[in-house]
DNA sequence: TATTGTTATACTCTATAACTATA
DNA sequence: TATAGTTATAGAGTATAACAATA
């Protein structure tokens, strides 16, 4: 018993990310593809475009459209890298790194709202499911 | 002590949740709306285009160019709703009930065999945390 | 030759605006 | 008037194609 089965569990969960990806989205914050991008240089330090394209799962072409806006709202700064003259590192900003630590404290998103009405066992099942989810992200 | 931050939770699942859904839309199968829409039919029966709107999280707009898709495909078919002519009843076809089968059985797809090579306890918090998903996404 | 990065262009998803038909 | 549904159009996000500069 408790038998899972991994084929039916990643049908439901492709349903139920649609629909929270699709709210996620309606509400006028950072775009998932640049909030993705701020964390990975906030948790892994200065990156070039192309590992950030691997790590985040876009298209290098992709990726520089991403970081030619980011630039554009003074939220990454690219400085040369010091031994390939092709590559540039890029980097968060003080205004970025402001806003990652609001939007880690910001109680006022649809999302967080919605965690904070879920029971005390809920949100630790949730929590609980980070680290999985994390995993499957980056596998 | 297990004391959990909503507002920081919330954070995370959304880079979390950016990661994921960009590698599911990367898939070739049906699209997470397409594939959300043919689920609520089927768990809820025949629906009118603006329940469906209002369940699925998308204006009506958008759902009667979903659904002029999934007829084209052979997916749904629609049938006058019996007591109001403005309406038609959407359902599913044959196809796309073997289809939603086949798929819950499908574990050549990236996320079920990410799925299957997590560890027993993983895939059991996995599980635990669909209900609240769940929840979340109909909030 | 291979790699890093770019611009140009097209496709998918979803929104807003404007409309028709029925209630 | 309000509601169910539609078509037309625009915007965001991401892909492929084609290319330049450097390794």
């Amino acid at each position: 018993m408790g038998q899972i089965d991994p084929a039916l569990l990643a049908s439901e969960l492709r349903v139920v990310f649609g629909q929270l990806v699709r709210r996620l989205r309606a509400e006028n914050s950072l775009s998932l593809t640049h909030g993705a991008v701020l964390a990975r240089i906030d948790r892994g330090g200065p990156s070039s475009a192309s590992e950030l394209a691997a790590l985040i799962r876009v298209r290098p072409q992709s990726m520089a459209q991403t970081l030619n806006e980011l630039e554009r709202d003074g939220l990454i700064k690219r400085r040369p890298h010091p031994t390939d003259r092709r590559s540039s590192l890029v980097e968060l900003t003080a205004d970025a790194q402001a806003r990652l630590q609001a939007d880690r404290h910001h109680r006022e998103s649809w999302l967080a709202r919605a965690i904070e009405e879920l029971s005390p066992a809920q949100q630790r099942r949730l929590n609980d499911a980070m680290g999985v989810l994390q995993e499957l992200a980056d596998s």
